[in-house]
DNA sequence: CGTGTCAGCTTTGTATGCAAGATAGAAATG
DNA sequence: CATTTCTATCTTGCATACAAAGCTGACACG
Protein backbone atom coordinates (compact mmCIF):
# COMPACT_ATOMS: atom_id res chain seq x y z
CA UNK A 1 0.00 0.00 0.00
CA UNK A 2 3.36 2.11 0.19
CA UNK A 3 3.58 3.44 -2.31
CA UNK A 4 4.76 6.88 -1.32
CA UNK A 5 7.79 6.54 -3.11
CA UNK A 6 6.64 5.73 -6.44
CA UNK A 7 6.83 9.19 -8.53
CA UNK A 8 3.94 8.60 -10.91
CA UNK A 9 1.10 5.86 -8.67
CA UNK A 10 -1.53 5.15 -11.87
CA UNK A 11 -4.79 4.73 -10.91
CA UNK A 12 -4.09 0.94 -11.42
CA UNK A 13 -1.75 0.67 -8.84
CA UNK A 14 -3.79 2.92 -6.26
CA UNK A 15 -6.98 0.14 -6.93
CA UNK A 16 -4.56 -2.81 -6.98
CA UNK A 17 -3.09 -1.58 -3.62
CA UNK A 18 -6.69 -1.40 -2.34
CA UNK A 19 -7.64 -5.10 -3.70
CA UNK A 20 -4.34 -6.41 -2.72
CA UNK A 21 -4.91 -4.99 1.26
CA UNK A 22 -8.26 -6.62 0.71
CA UNK A 23 -6.93 -10.01 -0.37
CA UNK A 24 -4.35 -10.02 2.35
CA UNK A 25 -7.01 -9.10 4.76
CA UNK A 26 -4.83 -5.98 6.03
CA UNK A 27 -8.33 -4.15 5.08
CA UNK A 28 -11.41 -5.05 7.01
CA UNK A 29 -15.26 -4.52 5.58
CA UNK A 30 -16.25 -1.04 6.25
CA UNK A 31 -13.09 0.83 6.34
CA UNK A 32 -13.49 4.23 5.56
CA UNK A 33 -12.11 5.05 2.49
CA UNK A 34 -11.20 9.18 2.79
CA UNK A 35 -10.54 10.60 -0.59
CA UNK A 36 -8.10 13.38 0.74
CA UNK A 37 -6.85 11.07 2.93
CA UNK A 38 -5.70 8.58 -0.09
CA UNK A 39 -4.85 11.21 -1.92
CA UNK A 40 -2.11 12.61 0.84
CA UNK A 41 -1.15 8.98 1.23
CA UNK A 42 -0.50 8.15 -2.21
CA UNK A 43 0.61 11.46 -2.98
CA UNK A 44 -1.70 12.87 -6.09
CA UNK A 45 -4.79 15.00 -6.32
CA UNK A 46 -8.25 13.99 -5.12
CA UNK A 47 -9.34 13.38 -8.77
CA UNK A 48 -7.18 10.40 -9.24
CA UNK A 49 -8.49 8.64 -6.22
CA UNK A 50 -12.02 9.55 -7.42
CA UNK A 51 -11.29 7.91 -10.58
CA UNK A 52 -10.13 4.62 -8.79
CA UNK A 53 -12.65 4.50 -6.39
CA UNK A 54 -15.21 5.03 -9.49
CA UNK A 55 -13.57 1.83 -10.98
CA UNK A 56 -13.32 -0.13 -7.86
CA UNK A 57 -17.11 0.50 -7.09
CA UNK A 58 -17.98 -1.16 -10.97
CA UNK A 59 -16.03 -4.36 -9.67
CA UNK A 60 -18.11 -4.10 -6.19
CA UNK A 61 -15.17 -3.56 -3.90
CA UNK A 62 -16.20 -0.44 -2.65
CA UNK A 63 -19.33 1.90 -2.03
CA UNK A 64 -20.17 5.31 -2.02
CA UNK A 65 -22.80 7.03 0.54
CA UNK A 66 -23.51 10.42 -0.91
CA UNK A 67 -21.54 13.24 0.66
CA UNK A 68 -20.18 10.88 3.43
CA UNK A 69 -17.91 9.13 2.05
CA UNK A 70 -16.47 5.86 0.62
CA UNK A 71 -16.27 2.54 2.07
CA UNK A 72 -15.37 -0.88 1.53
CA UNK A 73 -18.40 -3.14 0.84
CA UNK A 74 -20.09 -4.88 3.75
CA UNK A 75 -21.96 -7.65 1.94
CA UNK A 76 -25.14 -8.48 3.29
CA UNK A 77 -26.06 -12.41 4.29
CA UNK A 78 -28.13 -12.06 0.84
CA UNK A 79 -25.23 -10.57 -1.01
CA UNK A 80 -22.78 -12.56 0.30
CA UNK A 81 -25.31 -16.13 -1.11
CA UNK A 82 -25.32 -14.58 -4.59
CA UNK A 83 -21.61 -13.89 -3.86
CA UNK A 84 -20.66 -17.58 -3.37
CA UNK A 85 -23.87 -18.73 -5.67
CA UNK A 86 -21.77 -16.24 -8.83
CA UNK A 87 -18.37 -18.10 -7.79
CA UNK A 88 -20.37 -21.61 -7.64
CA UNK A 89 -21.67 -20.95 -11.38
CA UNK A 90 -18.33 -19.93 -12.40
CA UNK A 91 -16.29 -22.09 -11.15
CA UNK A 92 -18.01 -25.04 -11.84
CA UNK A 93 -18.42 -23.99 -15.49
CA UNK A 94 -14.54 -23.15 -15.78
CA UNK A 95 -13.57 -26.69 -14.75
CA UNK A 96 -16.42 -28.92 -16.98
CA UNK A 97 -14.88 -26.91 -19.23
CA UNK A 98 -11.54 -27.56 -19.29
CA UNK A 99 -9.90 -30.08 -21.81
CA UNK A 100 -6.72 -30.78 -20.90
CA UNK A 101 -3.82 -29.31 -17.86
CA UNK A 102 -0.52 -29.34 -18.46
CA UNK A 103 2.20 -30.41 -16.34
CA UNK A 104 3.39 -27.02 -15.48
CA UNK A 105 0.22 -25.82 -14.61
CA UNK A 106 -0.10 -28.71 -11.87
CA UNK A 107 2.71 -27.83 -10.84
CA UNK A 108 2.18 -24.42 -9.98
CA UNK A 109 -0.84 -26.29 -8.08
CA UNK A 110 1.22 -28.28 -6.44
CA UNK A 111 3.54 -25.52 -4.95
CA UNK A 112 0.42 -23.51 -4.15
CA UNK A 113 -1.06 -26.65 -2.24
CA UNK A 114 2.60 -26.81 -0.29
CA UNK A 115 2.29 -23.23 0.78
CA UNK A 116 -1.16 -23.90 1.83
CA UNK A 117 0.24 -26.42 4.17
CA UNK A 118 3.05 -24.72 5.41
CA UNK A 119 0.73 -21.78 6.28
CA UNK A 120 -1.42 -23.94 8.62
CA UNK A 121 1.81 -25.54 9.98
CA UNK A 122 2.81 -21.87 11.16
CA UNK A 123 -0.33 -20.91 11.31
CA UNK A 124 -0.11 -17.54 9.71
CA UNK A 125 -3.79 -16.80 8.93
CA UNK A 126 -3.33 -13.65 7.25
CA UNK A 127 -1.08 -15.17 4.39
CA UNK A 128 -3.85 -18.44 4.58
CA UNK A 129 -6.84 -16.35 3.99
CA UNK A 130 -4.91 -14.95 0.90
CA UNK A 131 -3.81 -18.10 -0.24
CA UNK A 132 -7.32 -20.17 0.05
CA UNK A 133 -8.79 -17.10 -2.46
CA UNK A 134 -5.70 -17.47 -4.38
CA UNK A 135 -6.11 -20.93 -5.51
CA UNK A 136 -9.19 -20.38 -6.86
CA UNK A 137 -7.76 -17.71 -9.27
CA UNK A 138 -4.71 -19.88 -9.97
CA UNK A 139 -7.43 -22.12 -11.58
CA UNK A 140 -8.77 -19.70 -13.53
CA UNK A 141 -5.41 -18.32 -14.78
CA UNK A 142 -4.79 -22.06 -15.69
CA UNK A 143 -8.04 -21.95 -17.86
CA UNK A 144 -6.26 -18.99 -19.81
CA UNK A 145 -9.27 -16.98 -19.66
CA UNK A 146 -8.29 -13.24 -18.48
CA UNK A 147 -12.19 -11.81 -18.21
CA UNK A 148 -13.11 -14.77 -15.94
CA UNK A 149 -10.01 -14.47 -13.77
CA UNK A 150 -10.61 -11.09 -13.29
CA UNK A 151 -14.07 -11.69 -12.69
CA UNK A 152 -12.97 -14.06 -10.34
CA UNK A 153 -10.67 -11.99 -8.19
CA UNK A 154 -13.07 -9.62 -7.52
CA UNK A 155 -16.04 -11.80 -6.79
CA UNK A 156 -12.76 -13.51 -4.30
CA UNK A 157 -12.11 -10.09 -2.89
CA UNK A 158 -15.47 -10.08 -2.08
CA UNK A 159 -15.49 -13.93 -0.35
CA UNK A 160 -12.33 -12.21 2.01
CA UNK A 161 -14.58 -9.11 3.19
CA UNK A 162 -17.41 -11.70 3.61
CA UNK A 163 -15.41 -13.84 5.91
CA UNK A 164 -14.17 -11.08 7.87
CA UNK A 165 -17.18 -10.51 8.55
CA UNK A 166 -19.48 -13.52 9.27
CA UNK A 167 -16.77 -16.46 9.78
CA UNK A 168 -16.80 -17.47 13.30
CA UNK A 169 -13.71 -19.60 12.76
CA UNK A 170 -11.53 -20.98 9.84
CA UNK A 171 -11.55 -24.12 9.01
CA UNK A 172 -8.48 -24.03 7.49
CA UNK A 173 -7.60 -27.67 7.38
CA UNK A 174 -10.92 -28.86 5.84
CA UNK A 175 -10.30 -25.76 3.15
CA UNK A 176 -7.30 -26.87 2.10
CA UNK A 177 -8.81 -30.90 2.35
CA UNK A 178 -11.27 -29.54 -0.67
CA UNK A 179 -8.37 -27.69 -2.73
CA UNK A 180 -6.45 -30.77 -2.34
CA UNK A 181 -9.47 -32.95 -3.16
CA UNK A 182 -9.95 -30.63 -6.83
CA UNK A 183 -6.47 -30.67 -7.93
CA UNK A 184 -6.38 -34.83 -7.24
CA UNK A 185 -9.63 -34.75 -9.65
CA UNK A 186 -7.63 -32.60 -12.56
CA UNK A 187 -4.67 -34.47 -11.95
CA UNK A 188 -6.27 -37.36 -13.18
CA UNK A 189 -8.09 -34.91 -15.79
CA UNK A 190 -11.82 -35.58 -14.10
CA UNK A 191 -12.99 -32.18 -14.37
CA UNK A 192 -16.65 -33.78 -14.34
CA UNK A 193 -15.52 -34.32 -10.77
CA UNK A 194 -13.76 -31.19 -9.94
CA UNK A 195 -16.30 -29.37 -11.09
CA UNK A 196 -18.81 -31.45 -8.27
CA UNK A 197 -15.76 -30.63 -5.91
CA UNK A 198 -15.38 -27.19 -6.21
CA UNK A 199 -19.14 -26.69 -5.80
CA UNK A 200 -19.06 -28.70 -2.41
CA UNK A 201 -16.15 -26.92 -1.18
CA UNK A 202 -17.62 -23.42 -1.71
CA UNK A 203 -20.60 -25.11 -0.45
CA UNK A 204 -18.65 -26.12 2.88
CA UNK A 205 -17.21 -22.85 3.26
CA UNK A 206 -20.51 -20.88 2.79
CA UNK A 207 -21.94 -23.23 5.55
CA UNK A 208 -18.84 -22.49 7.76
CA UNK A 209 -20.22 -19.25 8.26
CA UNK A 210 -22.93 -17.24 10.62
CA UNK A 211 -24.95 -15.84 8.02
CA UNK A 212 -27.77 -15.44 10.52
CA UNK A 213 -25.65 -12.99 12.40
CA UNK A 214 -25.47 -9.41 11.83
CA UNK A 215 -21.55 -8.10 12.68
CA UNK A 216 -23.00 -4.85 12.82
CA UNK A 217 -26.71 -4.83 14.85
CA UNK A 218 -26.60 -0.81 15.32
CA UNK A 219 -26.75 -0.65 10.99
CA UNK A 220 -30.69 -2.15 11.64
CA UNK A 221 -31.34 0.18 14.11
CA UNK A 222 -30.55 3.14 12.30
CA UNK A 223 -32.27 2.11 9.74
CA UNK A 224 -35.19 0.78 11.08
CA UNK A 225 -37.16 0.85 14.37
CA UNK A 226 -35.92 -0.76 17.46
CA UNK A 227 -35.02 -4.23 17.02
CA UNK A 228 -33.39 -6.02 20.10
CA UNK A 229 -29.63 -6.36 19.26
CA UNK A 230 -28.64 -10.00 18.60
CA UNK A 231 -25.28 -10.05 20.44
CA UNK A 232 -21.59 -9.42 21.35
CA UNK A 233 -19.24 -7.95 18.84
CA UNK A 234 -17.28 -10.22 16.32
CA UNK A 235 -14.14 -9.14 17.35
CA UNK A 236 -11.17 -11.58 16.27
CA UNK B 1 -30.67 7.85 -25.51
CA UNK B 2 -31.82 11.38 -25.45
CA UNK B 3 -31.46 12.33 -22.14
CA UNK B 4 -30.83 16.16 -22.82
CA UNK B 5 -34.25 16.90 -20.99
CA UNK B 6 -33.83 15.06 -17.91
CA UNK B 7 -32.52 17.61 -15.33
CA UNK B 8 -29.72 15.84 -13.75
CA UNK B 9 -28.83 13.01 -16.08
CA UNK B 10 -26.90 10.96 -13.52
CA UNK B 11 -23.72 8.85 -14.50
CA UNK B 12 -25.46 5.31 -14.04
CA UNK B 13 -27.71 6.73 -17.04
CA UNK B 14 -24.78 8.34 -19.29
CA UNK B 15 -23.63 4.43 -19.00
CA UNK B 16 -26.75 2.46 -19.76
CA UNK B 17 -27.15 5.03 -22.97
CA UNK B 18 -24.37 3.80 -24.48
CA UNK B 19 -24.76 0.16 -23.14
CA UNK B 20 -27.93 0.74 -24.33
CA UNK B 21 -26.95 2.02 -27.77
CA UNK B 22 -24.40 -1.17 -28.45
CA UNK B 23 -27.18 -3.38 -27.53
CA UNK B 24 -29.09 -2.55 -30.17
CA UNK B 25 -26.22 -2.11 -32.46
CA UNK B 26 -26.65 1.81 -33.03
CA UNK B 27 -23.21 2.33 -31.81
CA UNK B 28 -20.61 0.50 -33.98
CA UNK B 29 -17.48 -0.63 -32.42
CA UNK B 30 -14.54 1.77 -32.98
CA UNK B 31 -16.96 4.85 -32.64
CA UNK B 32 -15.35 7.77 -30.90
CA UNK B 33 -17.05 8.81 -27.89
CA UNK B 34 -15.26 12.44 -27.50
CA UNK B 35 -15.50 14.28 -23.87
CA UNK B 36 -16.29 17.20 -24.60
CA UNK B 37 -18.97 15.98 -27.63
CA UNK B 38 -20.51 13.44 -24.91
CA UNK B 39 -20.19 16.13 -22.30
CA UNK B 40 -22.44 18.83 -25.01
CA UNK B 41 -24.60 16.01 -25.62
CA UNK B 42 -26.05 14.92 -22.11
CA UNK B 43 -25.69 18.92 -20.59
CA UNK B 44 -22.96 18.01 -18.20
CA UNK B 45 -19.55 18.60 -17.47
CA UNK B 46 -16.70 16.53 -18.70
CA UNK B 47 -15.78 15.31 -15.37
CA UNK B 48 -18.63 13.44 -15.37
CA UNK B 49 -17.94 11.84 -18.79
CA UNK B 50 -14.58 10.89 -17.72
CA UNK B 51 -16.36 8.92 -14.40
CA UNK B 52 -18.93 6.98 -17.07
CA UNK B 53 -16.06 6.40 -19.24
CA UNK B 54 -13.44 4.96 -16.78
CA UNK B 55 -16.40 2.99 -15.59
CA UNK B 56 -17.65 1.40 -18.53
CA UNK B 57 -13.59 0.62 -19.36
CA UNK B 58 -13.68 -1.52 -16.20
CA UNK B 59 -16.71 -2.78 -17.71
CA UNK B 60 -14.95 -4.02 -21.15
CA UNK B 61 -16.77 -1.54 -22.85
CA UNK B 62 -14.48 1.27 -24.07
CA UNK B 63 -10.93 1.99 -24.18
CA UNK B 64 -9.30 4.96 -23.89
CA UNK B 65 -5.95 5.59 -25.87
CA UNK B 66 -3.74 8.22 -24.08
CA UNK B 67 -4.56 11.76 -24.79
CA UNK B 68 -6.22 10.59 -28.00
CA UNK B 69 -9.95 9.60 -27.06
CA UNK B 70 -11.86 6.73 -26.16
CA UNK B 71 -13.16 4.60 -28.29
CA UNK B 72 -15.71 1.46 -28.37
CA UNK B 73 -13.32 -1.59 -28.24
CA UNK B 74 -13.30 -3.78 -31.50
CA UNK B 75 -12.15 -6.79 -29.73
CA UNK B 76 -9.66 -8.91 -31.49
CA UNK B 77 -10.37 -12.49 -33.13
CA UNK B 78 -8.55 -13.69 -29.90
CA UNK B 79 -10.67 -11.74 -27.40
CA UNK B 80 -13.31 -12.37 -28.96
CA UNK B 81 -12.60 -16.09 -28.35
CA UNK B 82 -12.14 -15.33 -24.92
CA UNK B 83 -15.56 -14.00 -24.69
CA UNK B 84 -17.54 -16.29 -26.23
CA UNK B 85 -15.35 -19.15 -24.02
CA UNK B 86 -16.25 -17.20 -20.70
CA UNK B 87 -19.72 -16.55 -22.13
CA UNK B 88 -20.01 -21.05 -22.07
CA UNK B 89 -18.26 -21.20 -19.05
CA UNK B 90 -20.94 -18.85 -17.25
CA UNK B 91 -23.90 -19.85 -18.88
CA UNK B 92 -23.12 -23.61 -18.45
CA UNK B 93 -22.53 -23.06 -14.67
CA UNK B 94 -25.85 -21.35 -14.94
CA UNK B 95 -27.96 -23.17 -15.94
CA UNK B 96 -26.87 -26.24 -14.71
CA UNK B 97 -26.86 -24.56 -11.05
CA UNK B 98 -30.29 -23.92 -11.83
CA UNK B 99 -32.93 -26.40 -9.92
CA UNK B 100 -36.44 -24.68 -10.63
CA UNK B 101 -37.82 -22.49 -13.03
CA UNK B 102 -41.19 -21.06 -12.57
CA UNK B 103 -44.19 -20.99 -14.72
CA UNK B 104 -43.68 -17.85 -14.77
CA UNK B 105 -40.38 -17.36 -15.74
CA UNK B 106 -40.80 -19.99 -18.82
CA UNK B 107 -44.02 -17.52 -19.51
CA UNK B 108 -41.31 -14.75 -19.56
CA UNK B 109 -39.35 -16.68 -22.20
CA UNK B 110 -41.97 -17.75 -24.11
CA UNK B 111 -43.16 -14.43 -24.68
CA UNK B 112 -39.25 -13.50 -25.54
CA UNK B 113 -39.23 -16.17 -28.17
CA UNK B 114 -42.57 -15.06 -29.61
CA UNK B 115 -40.86 -11.72 -30.30
CA UNK B 116 -37.75 -13.28 -31.61
CA UNK B 117 -40.18 -14.48 -34.44
CA UNK B 118 -41.80 -11.33 -34.84
CA UNK B 119 -38.66 -9.71 -35.50
CA UNK B 120 -38.22 -12.89 -37.76
CA UNK B 121 -40.66 -12.87 -39.77
CA UNK B 122 -40.66 -8.72 -40.47
CA UNK B 123 -36.87 -8.66 -41.03
CA UNK B 124 -35.90 -6.31 -38.20
CA UNK B 125 -32.56 -7.18 -37.91
CA UNK B 126 -31.49 -4.31 -35.26
CA UNK B 127 -34.87 -5.53 -33.07
CA UNK B 128 -33.54 -9.18 -33.53
CA UNK B 129 -29.86 -8.61 -32.31
CA UNK B 130 -31.09 -6.70 -29.41
CA UNK B 131 -33.47 -9.57 -29.06
CA UNK B 132 -30.97 -12.51 -29.67
CA UNK B 133 -28.50 -10.59 -26.54
CA UNK B 134 -31.35 -10.52 -24.64
CA UNK B 135 -32.33 -14.27 -24.08
CA UNK B 136 -29.44 -15.30 -22.13
CA UNK B 137 -29.75 -12.03 -19.93
CA UNK B 138 -33.47 -13.22 -19.17
CA UNK B 139 -31.56 -16.73 -18.42
CA UNK B 140 -29.62 -14.92 -15.92
CA UNK B 141 -32.44 -13.44 -14.36
CA UNK B 142 -34.18 -16.17 -13.74
CA UNK B 143 -31.51 -17.69 -11.71
CA UNK B 144 -32.01 -14.16 -9.74
CA UNK B 145 -28.39 -13.55 -9.44
CA UNK B 146 -27.29 -9.31 -10.15
CA UNK B 147 -23.76 -10.55 -10.39
CA UNK B 148 -23.73 -12.88 -12.98
CA UNK B 149 -26.49 -11.01 -15.03
CA UNK B 150 -23.97 -7.82 -14.88
CA UNK B 151 -21.21 -9.76 -15.79
CA UNK B 152 -23.50 -11.03 -18.57
CA UNK B 153 -24.41 -8.10 -19.39
CA UNK B 154 -21.41 -6.88 -20.07
CA UNK B 155 -19.98 -9.75 -22.22
CA UNK B 156 -23.38 -10.08 -24.13
CA UNK B 157 -23.04 -5.70 -25.30
CA UNK B 158 -18.96 -7.29 -26.24
CA UNK B 159 -20.97 -10.25 -28.34
CA UNK B 160 -22.55 -7.26 -30.42
CA UNK B 161 -19.55 -5.75 -30.89
CA UNK B 162 -17.84 -8.63 -32.37
CA UNK B 163 -20.70 -9.75 -34.00
CA UNK B 164 -20.87 -6.15 -35.97
CA UNK B 165 -17.10 -7.02 -36.68
CA UNK B 166 -16.55 -10.12 -37.88
CA UNK B 167 -20.28 -11.88 -38.64
CA UNK B 168 -20.64 -12.06 -42.26
CA UNK B 169 -24.03 -13.07 -42.50
CA UNK B 170 -26.72 -13.38 -40.11
CA UNK B 171 -28.04 -16.82 -39.26
CA UNK B 172 -31.21 -15.71 -37.36
CA UNK B 173 -33.35 -18.55 -37.27
CA UNK B 174 -30.58 -21.17 -36.42
CA UNK B 175 -30.12 -18.75 -33.18
CA UNK B 176 -33.76 -18.85 -32.58
CA UNK B 177 -33.93 -22.03 -33.23
CA UNK B 178 -31.25 -22.84 -30.59
CA UNK B 179 -33.02 -20.47 -27.56
CA UNK B 180 -36.22 -22.52 -28.27
CA UNK B 181 -34.06 -25.98 -28.28
CA UNK B 182 -32.99 -24.53 -24.58
CA UNK B 183 -36.57 -23.10 -23.74
CA UNK B 184 -37.53 -26.63 -24.30
CA UNK B 185 -34.88 -28.50 -22.02
CA UNK B 186 -35.97 -25.88 -19.38
CA UNK B 187 -39.65 -26.56 -19.78
CA UNK B 188 -38.97 -30.58 -19.07
CA UNK B 189 -36.33 -29.80 -16.06
CA UNK B 190 -33.63 -30.85 -17.69
CA UNK B 191 -30.54 -28.44 -16.93
CA UNK B 192 -28.40 -30.52 -17.77
CA UNK B 193 -29.50 -30.57 -20.98
CA UNK B 194 -30.10 -27.15 -21.30
CA UNK B 195 -26.88 -26.69 -20.05
CA UNK B 196 -25.04 -28.87 -22.86
CA UNK B 197 -27.65 -27.17 -25.74
CA UNK B 198 -26.31 -23.52 -24.32
CA UNK B 199 -22.67 -24.56 -25.44
CA UNK B 200 -23.56 -26.09 -28.27
CA UNK B 201 -25.40 -22.80 -29.37
CA UNK B 202 -22.44 -20.58 -28.28
CA UNK B 203 -20.86 -22.35 -30.46
CA UNK B 204 -22.64 -22.57 -33.64
CA UNK B 205 -23.07 -18.73 -33.23
CA UNK B 206 -19.04 -18.59 -32.39
CA UNK B 207 -18.07 -20.83 -35.56
CA UNK B 208 -20.64 -18.57 -37.66
CA UNK B 209 -18.18 -15.68 -37.13
CA UNK B 210 -15.17 -15.18 -39.87
CA UNK B 211 -12.47 -14.40 -37.40
CA UNK B 212 -9.63 -14.55 -39.88
CA UNK B 213 -11.64 -12.11 -41.91
CA UNK B 214 -9.93 -8.75 -40.60
CA UNK B 215 -12.71 -6.11 -41.25
CA UNK B 216 -10.15 -3.55 -41.20
CA UNK B 217 -6.56 -5.02 -43.06
CA UNK B 218 -4.78 -2.32 -41.08
CA UNK B 219 -5.71 -2.91 -37.49
CA UNK B 220 -2.87 -5.16 -37.12
CA UNK B 221 -0.65 -2.17 -38.42
CA UNK B 222 -2.96 0.47 -36.35
CA UNK B 223 -2.19 -1.36 -33.27
CA UNK B 224 1.13 -2.19 -33.43
CA UNK B 225 2.04 1.34 -34.43
CA UNK B 226 -0.47 2.43 -31.70
CA UNK B 227 -2.48 4.65 -34.34
CA UNK B 228 -5.86 5.87 -33.55
CA UNK B 229 -8.95 2.89 -34.77
CA UNK B 230 -11.11 3.28 -37.34
CA UNK B 231 -13.53 5.97 -36.37
CA UNK B 232 -17.02 5.73 -37.56
CA UNK B 233 -19.16 8.89 -36.50
CA UNK B 234 -20.21 9.43 -33.04
CA UNK B 235 -23.64 8.74 -31.74
CA UNK B 236 -26.19 9.98 -34.67
C1' DC C 1 6.81 14.99 -56.68
C1' DG C 2 7.84 13.45 -52.24
C1' DT C 3 9.38 14.58 -47.60
C1' DG C 4 10.41 16.90 -43.41
C1' DT C 5 9.28 20.67 -40.18
C1' DC C 6 6.67 23.70 -37.61
C1' DA C 7 2.72 26.42 -36.02
C1' DG C 8 -2.04 26.23 -34.35
C1' DC C 9 -5.85 23.74 -33.02
C1' DT C 10 -8.02 20.05 -30.71
C1' DT C 11 -8.42 16.71 -27.09
C1' DT C 12 -7.27 14.51 -22.97
C1' DG C 13 -4.91 14.53 -18.13
C1' DT C 14 -4.74 16.57 -13.75
C1' DA C 15 -5.31 19.97 -10.25
C1' DT C 16 -7.91 23.25 -7.86
C1' DG C 17 -11.87 25.86 -6.30
C1' DC C 18 -16.36 26.29 -4.65
C1' DA C 19 -20.95 24.75 -3.29
C1' DA C 20 -23.90 21.55 -0.94
C1' DG C 21 -24.78 17.84 2.17
C1' DA C 22 -23.69 15.46 6.45
C1' DT C 23 -21.92 14.97 11.13
C1' DA C 24 -20.79 16.21 15.65
C1' DG C 25 -20.64 18.91 19.44
C1' DA C 26 -22.06 22.93 21.85
C1' DA C 27 -25.66 25.68 23.32
C1' DA C 28 -30.25 26.57 24.35
C1' DT C 29 -34.74 25.24 25.96
C1' DG C 30 -38.45 22.63 28.06
C1' DC D 1 -31.64 16.11 32.94
C1' DA D 2 -33.24 15.09 28.40
C1' DT D 3 -34.05 16.82 23.99
C1' DT D 4 -33.78 19.79 20.29
C1' DT D 5 -31.52 23.21 17.46
C1' DC D 6 -27.92 25.41 15.48
C1' DT D 7 -23.42 26.22 13.96
C1' DA D 8 -18.66 24.82 12.81
C1' DT D 9 -16.26 21.68 10.27
C1' DC D 10 -15.37 18.10 7.26
C1' DT D 11 -16.26 15.51 3.01
C1' DT D 12 -17.89 14.67 -1.39
C1' DG D 13 -19.98 16.40 -6.07
C1' DC D 14 -19.20 18.93 -9.84
C1' DA D 15 -17.33 22.42 -12.83
C1' DT D 16 -13.73 24.94 -14.59
C1' DA D 17 -8.91 26.12 -15.69
C1' DC D 18 -4.67 25.12 -17.33
C1' DA D 19 -0.94 22.10 -18.98
C1' DA D 20 0.67 18.45 -22.01
C1' DA D 21 0.38 15.74 -25.99
C1' DG D 22 -1.47 14.51 -30.43
C1' DC D 23 -3.21 15.76 -35.07
C1' DT D 24 -3.60 18.68 -39.35
C1' DG D 25 -2.22 21.15 -42.83
C1' DA D 26 0.66 24.59 -44.77
C1' DC D 27 5.08 25.52 -46.34
C1' DA D 28 9.77 25.05 -47.43
C1' DC D 29 13.25 22.24 -49.42
C1' DG D 30 15.68 18.49 -51.73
Amino acid sequence: MQDRNAQQPTQINIEASIVSGILSARIRPGTRLGESQLATLFDVSRTRIRESMMRLETRGIVTVSPRRGWFVVEPSAEESMKVYEARRIIEFGLLRNLSTVSEQDLEILARHLQEEKLAIAKGDRQRLTCLMGDFHIRIAEIAGNEIIVETLRDLTARTILISMLYQSDFHAQESHDGHCRIFEALQEGDFNAAAELAIRHLDEVETGLDLTHRPDPLSDLRNSLSLPPLSSEPKE
